[in-house]
DNA sequence: TGAACTTTGACTATCTTTGACCTTTGAGGT
DNA sequence: ACCTCAAAGGTCAAAGATAGTCAAAGTTCA
């Protein structure tokens, strides 16, 4: 299993515990799972971003820390049109897994739809498609996507 | 016999005993049965297609693995698998708008995935796609998604 | 014997891991 | 108040680990 994997589940693990919001100091965690502490930050990058959901903050010097959240959806209005409108027009596959997988975490989304949008998103679907065009395709096909769901 | 078909046996094999569903690595797999990693995509990418009821899924980098899976061919669903064998390899908006709804209609698939088939082959989403590639995109795109449909 | 299928390998794309170097900040001494 | 500096965290690029693409060369078969 990949070490990326083991600190995306432990923050995920710590978010579950405490409702959604986390503390951790970044030296002491790379060390407990054995990691540089920059991977900490890969991590961070790659899978807890805005457009995943997820605020982060953090302070350096003695006494810092990280702070990650995830942003509560109020179930009035539909948190995917927000997420719609926030997707930039260019969306690379690894990008899309990631943020289909996020929503079905999430419950957003149900298994079923989350296995039609990882589907449609695929460059699997996209031979015929040039390879410059296939990121705006593909985030106008998300979009799309998302929207019919929201409604 | 000709390794590609090795190969396909190997998959088949393991798609047996574990019901449908299994991942493999790659060069480590291109080693075990002696070939050129790529031989493996050849492979998948001429028998183990959507039209032959397959999705195949991957991941590159540390980590990286290809995922297989078989569609079951419950009677439920096997109108879609003879569907997607007999689709050309193109596809005109119009003939996709007929073909979702008569499936609709004949509940073969829910109203709800209707809406994202609909969504999800229609030019709407396709402003970044040349226009002669677009009908083999919704082709291509049909077939990945009912193929899903019917796992 | 020509079209279709298979085999190979060089080159490319993507994702992860690591480490050297940079910046910020609070604490304590003066 | 001001200075200094150790204790955080941040950035970035290189190296490592996989998988994907494509076209040339070889093989098979109607």
């Amino acid at each position: 299993m990949r070490i990326s994997d083991v600190i995306a589940a432990y923050i995920q693990e710590r978010l579950n515990e405490a409702n959604g919001t986390m503390e951790l100091q970044r030296n002491l965690l790379a060390e407990e799972l054995g990691c540089v502490p920059s991977q900490i930050n890969y991590v961070l990058t790659s899978r807890f971003t805005p457009e995943q959901g997820y605020i982060v903050e953090s302070r350096r010097g003695g006494g810092g820390y990280i702070r990650i959240s995830r942003v509560r959806y109020n179930t009035a209005s539909s948190p995917l049109i927000h997420l719609v409108e926030a997707l930039d027009d260019t969306l690379e596959e690894g990008a899309a897994q990631r943020l289909v997988s996020n929503l079905a975490a999430r419950e957003v989304i149900s298994a079923h739809d989350a296995r039609l949008l990882l589907a449609a998103t695929s460059n699997r679907a996209y031979r015929d498609v040039e390879p410059e065009q296939r990121d705006k395709l593909r985030a106008a096909m998300m979009k799309q996507l998302l929207t019919v769901l929201s409604l």
